[in-house]
DNA sequence: TTGAAAGCGCTAACAG
DNA sequence: CTGTTAGCGCTTTCAA
């Protein structure tokens, strides 16, 4: 015989109260006596009652939800921020649901107002642009939604100052003038991943390289795909033309870890006749000596989700923006 | 002046009938007759309505909605996967959320039975133990369960016959014996990812390596971390200790790719004094002449959805099992 | 074949 | 501070 699970007017009974003054110390209303309080909590307590959250959803009440829709490029970059944005959530008793959105196809499917992203109490979206993703620039349904690793002006949005990152690596590569390449990560335009993170990086990048009397030829930004082998690829390229000592920015880690690897094989030396820098802060660039711009983004992570948390108390806030900032971390590739 | 959205209510009025008319034009129900369901349905074209899907999962009945969970080491593999999971959910009008379980803190996040992934109509877990991640092996809430690229005898399961994989590759090595080596990829303990895939494969070629009177030395097994790198590192390493031609199993592309490199690069020919077999079927095997063992990948991905609605309709059904078959494909470099 | 009515579990408005 | 009441939108008896 299964018992029924129990619901509110069970714990009413036990407690000898009506349902709504359950419902208020279930709410954290502040008009309950601490006696009442106190048995009502007893009874739940020991009946073991969980609020049916299909109820409140139902009742136009909190699902204590959020849906979280990102790329999924595979990278340990979207592994950590998922880890700080649900450290938060789980101090809030919130929980995400991941919609990965690697395709138009998958953009159809969220067109609906009825979706299941939609079924949430608000929306994170990373490294994705809103007027992308949605028809109109908007959730087909008015959510609280707040942006990651992406901005828009309507929206709240916690990101890194890219642009800020790619300085840095200049003024480490501008102590030693040589001749300078920057290894450009592809972003594929038939996806609603686009960001432009790689290139903010390059903005800044050719600024500060300016600014140092560097200079950047046109054809020495090398564009390659999202993978170690593209950075080796591009690296071997570089070598072959290049007279002297090179100066290598390469856009995200993983590139860099190719062209690391690429000029041992042609017989570098990381640091003296080929110097390089990457981008992320990855756990391994510290055994390989990887000169990185290190990014917060467990902090990012954790901002966007605050950042959510604030809006769905109250959604009349005006858009907040925050920009992090990166931190070089000096190792002997540069 | 935000019209309220129309609800069965709204339909009933406009098409002359009554709410439970509507439900049952709704549902599909037979006893209805064509005139009115046509009256019906013009109503709720013309009123553009949708019926909540809040109600109804408060209701007790469907939410339309499945929940994937699944490591997320990021690969192909898994995108792959949920285009097969996706298309078919599509067609019957079902979504899926994600739920990525890469760390064990994940785990406890979904122990609840309140826990967002059981507000769903059923479960998929891809390439997971459910011994491992629910506490009795079973989830905490009586869900349909259905694995996918994963076993176990009381649930229904679709799943590759990774040892016939590893069968076919050593078939193809030993057309021509040669001082033979297995490149394993080292799983994880301290993960709920622990499918046990890559010793299958090993498992599969041993046996089939012996049947064809070669054998493997059991420090001929290399084991790598799951990256092209951990392929190259391994092959560099092979290629000092060989003597002769060499054939190497790679127990998944991505490790073949750097395996493949590496021989490149140490002046060997891939299919003559390297032979080289991957597994996966990886798009890229193709231009890179990787013999290789494929797996029907979108299909394991559709047949669990349809395992999985089959099993919605139906919960007594007993435990369903679905071994796909891989295939060689034959190229250049073995 | 269709209609009437009850109820899923919770919360908010109102009354006391 | 607590009780009463109504209702969110849908489906499922039961009755006609």
């Amino acid at each position: 015989m299964a018992t029924r699970r129990p619901r509110i007017q069970d714990v009413a009974r036990k407690a000898g109260v009506v349902p709504s003054t359950v419902s208020r110390v279930l709410n954290d209303y502040p008009d309950v006596s601490a006696e009442t309080r106190a048995k009502v909590e007893r009874a739940i307590e020991s009946l073991g009652f969980r609020p049916s959250q299909a109820a409140r959803a139902f009742r136009g009440g909190r699902t204590h939800s959020v849906s979280i829709m990102l790329p999924m490029p595979g990278t340990e970059f979207y592994a950590r921020l998922l880890t700080g944005i649900e450290s938060v959530l789980d101090e809030h008793a919130y929980s995400a649901g991941l919609f990965p959105l690697l395709t138009l196809p998958g953009l159809e499917r969220y067109r609906d107002a009825d979706a299941l992203p939609y079924r949430a109490d608000g929306l994170l979206l990373a490294s994705l642009d809103p007027e992308r993703v949605f028809q109109g620039g908007r959730p087909p349904v008015a959510l609280p939604l707040v942006l990651v690793d992406s901005r828009h002006p309507a929206f709240d949005w916690i990101a890194l100052d890219n642009a800020a990152g790619g300085r840095l690596a200049a003024q480490v590569l501008n102590e030693r003038p040589a001749e300078t390449f920057v290894i450009l990560i592809r972003e594929r335009f038939d996806t609603p991943f686009a960001s432009g993170v790689f290139n903010e990086r390059l903005q800044g990048f050719k600024a500060a390289l300016a600014e140092g009397h560097g200079r950047l030829d046109d054809d020495h930004v090398v564009t390659v795909e999202f993978s170690a082998s593209g950075g080796g690829l591009a690296t071997r390229h570089i070598l072959e033309v290049a007279r002297g000592p090179v100066n290598i920015f390469a856009t995200c880690d993983l590139v860099a870890r190719g062209v690391l690897e690429e000029g041992l094989r042609g017989g570098k030396t990381p640091g003296s006749d080929l110097r390089v820098v990457g981008f992320d802060g990855e756990e391994w660039t510290e055994g390989a000596g990887l000169t990185t711009i290190e990014q917060p983004i467990e902090e990012m992570g954790r901002a966007a989700a605050r950042a959510l948390l604030v809006r769905l108390a109250d959604e009349t806030l005006p858009p907040r923006h925050t920009l992090l900032e990166p931190r070089l971390i000096r190792r002997s590739s540069a």
